[in-house]
DNA sequence: CAAATGCTAACTGTTGACAGTTGCCAGTGG
DNA sequence: CCACTGGCAACTGTCAACAGTTAGCATTTG
């Protein structure tokens, strides 16, 4: 309900009301305000109530940080694990995309986020997509604060195919260089959306 | 409770006795473990209870590849953004814990877990000091499944040294070559100390 | 008129009790 | 003697009610 909007960002959750509309008591929910609390998608006050959370600028760069460091090695590691097959998978998950696009004008980030998801499932590490999906999450929260905006769906596909591309070449520097400038424009793109502008004065490297 | 392995590790959580022995009701209690599942300290299996968490090897070794995946990470940030006095507390803090270890023979790994925590802090990032926070907790709790093992001391303050020398010189490449076989060299202590090796055909690299 | 104070309603924090499920053990039949 | 079944005890899942706190509003006072 939170990803969905269905409760808006900021809201307190009212856990009478709540649970009266979810048909169950307020113990389980209350349960289930400490897991969601756990996953970053609440901000719990004592005596207050718990709050959808907001996200300031700053958090919004730090959950991108978050976000290239998991899948910047989730690629070392696929450099080294992944199988031709793994690799001709992705392929056709982008083909795929590309033509449910041509299609669809709507829907920019979920195949986005599928593909991340699934280069960092490749990896072979539990703990490491447990934390990616995580980081997502509260990334698609934070964007939710600002209006969609559909743009910037080609040149993203362009850079998932370009990623997948060095994958096959096993070149790490290229794999890591692109997917790095990747999440900088996914970066940018979000903040612009939301707004305002970043501060950092360290994108020459 | 867990950490300090006064619960041990496998045992279930009997929600009737330990909220009599902490003198609470079960509810909080629930909401607790509820906390500690998104940390993944336990583990929750429907009409049977919470479990303290086991750890497979694999699954070490995927927490040890996460605890690179934010490590490295933190060493690039910091890398540029480090101030000097930043560094020079860091040196200082490894000399108190070396004349520490001098007096007193125990106690290895917290100081390890401090300086690795220090250096996640100084890269300003809120979201990558709760998830390497939340890694080490998980570590420390599946290190606890073996008796102690207080070797491995000096060569890895010896190693801290050397990550901060690196990061000194603002050398990227070697900071991030010296953390990464050192985190190895953790691992490998961690897995000799609870029994057998690792399988992984790969640190040629 | 403004600031401080007391009151009230709404909501959270907690508790104890009830219902449903699981695992174990004795008893029974092959 | 072994496998199976029925019953039982312990425990988890859930609920409704009570206590304590907070925020807002009306009232009072300088």
């Amino acid at each position: 309900m939170i990803l969905t909007g269905e409760i808006p960002v900021g809201a307190r959750i009212n856990e009478v009301t709540l649970s009266a509309e979810l048909g169950v008591s307020r113990g389980p929910l209350r349960e289930a305000v400490q897991r969601l609390r756990g996953e970053g998608l609440v901000t719990v006050i004592s005596h207050r109530g718990a709050f959808v959370r907001t996200f300031e600028v700053d958090e919004i760069i730090d959950l991108y940080e978050l976000r290239a460091a998991l899948e910047l090695h989730a690629i070392r590691l696929l450099c080294r694990r992944a199988s031709a097959k793994d690799l001709s998978d992705l392929d056709e998950m982008l083909l795929q995309t590309e033509t449910a696009m041509r299609a669809d004008g709507d829907r920019v980030y979920p195949p986005d986020m599928d593909f991340h998801m699934r280069l960092v499932s490749l990896a072979g590490n539990q703990a490491l997509v447990a934390r990616a999906l995580e980081t997502h999450h509260q990334l698609s929260l934070a964007r939710s604060m600002s209006a969609r905006s559909p743009v910037r769906a080609q040149t993203a596909i362009a850079e998932h195919h370009a990623i997948v591309e060095s994958l096959k070449r096993q070149d790490v520097h290229a794999a890591t260089d692109v997917m790095e400038s990747h999440l900088d424009h996914a970066r940018e793109s979000a903040l612009a959306a939301l707004g305002l502008k970043a501060r950092d004065p360290e994108l020459s490297a």
